[in-house]
DNA sequence: GCTGTGATCGCCT
DNA sequence: GGCGATCACAGCA
């Protein structure tokens, strides 16, 4: 197997339902402002494929400050904030002025496990000992355990030196996809049961 | 494993 | 003023 190689530009430019799976076995990689790098690889993606999505926050060519980095370059980081705790992390893809996105939702954590743990335990009691496998296994925990919040917004992922994505390593199998769809939506019509979720099936550090 | 519920606040209507 | 691309916990199977 070669070593990871940083995802090649073309990739960012498939529409989102094609990217999403792309995008599962790929390696997202922070690295702090102390130089600590924090890593793991995708193992659970949604696509928001535009705005005919009605589930998209670009729904009907809905453009805010909120959604901006929506419709950036292919490539461009879009994290924004919800249910007044969490953060999620997208990445924008397809063509500039396009809003397209495929939202990350679960990772394997591969480095920095240690921080990663001091972050996800932030600042309320834990009863149970949280397992290394349900560090990164939902949006919002792998934001909190990657320290991504609205300040890495727009980052392009192409480019930053805190914030970017690797291949898939050469010769090893591709991971085995089960397609479902998307979760947390609510009335949105058609577009609630589009199979647009991509899960690495049956991984431990899936979300549930 | 599953289901129900409370927490908490920026953003849009 | 209402709600959300969620999480953790309790209680039950």
């Amino acid at each position: 197997m070669t070593d990871p190689l940083p995802l090649p530009s073309e990739a960012y430019r498939e529409p989102a339902e094609r990217f999403a799976p792309r995008l599962i076995g790929c390696q997202l990689v922070r690295t702090l402002p102390t130089g600590e790098r924090l890593a793991g690889v995708i193992v659970e993606t949604e696509a928001y494929t535009g705005p005919e999505d009605l589930a998209s926050h670009a729904a009907g060519g809905r453009r805010t400050a909120r959604n901006e980095s929506m419709w950036g370059p292919p490539g461009t980081a879009y994290v924004y904030f919800t249910y007044g705790m969490h953060f999620c992390f997208n990445v924008s893809c397809y063509s500039a002025d396009h809003p397209a996105a495929v939202l990350v939702r679960a990772l394997e954590p591969t480095e920095g496990l240690g921080t990663m743990h001091a972050l996800r335990a932030g600042t309320k009691l834990r009863r149970q000992p949280l397992r290394d496998r349900d560090l990164c296994a939902g949006p919002g925990r792998l934001c909190q355990a990657l320290a991504i919040d609205r300040s890495l917004d727009g980052t392009d992922l192409t480019a930053s030196p805190y914030l970017a994505l690797f291949d898939r390593p050469g010769g090893v199998a591709e991971p085995p996809v089960r397609v479902s769809p998307r979760v947390g939506l609510g009335e949105v019509g058609d577009w609630k049961d589009k199979p647009l979720r991509f899960v690495w099936a049956d991984h431990p550090c899936r979300s549930r």
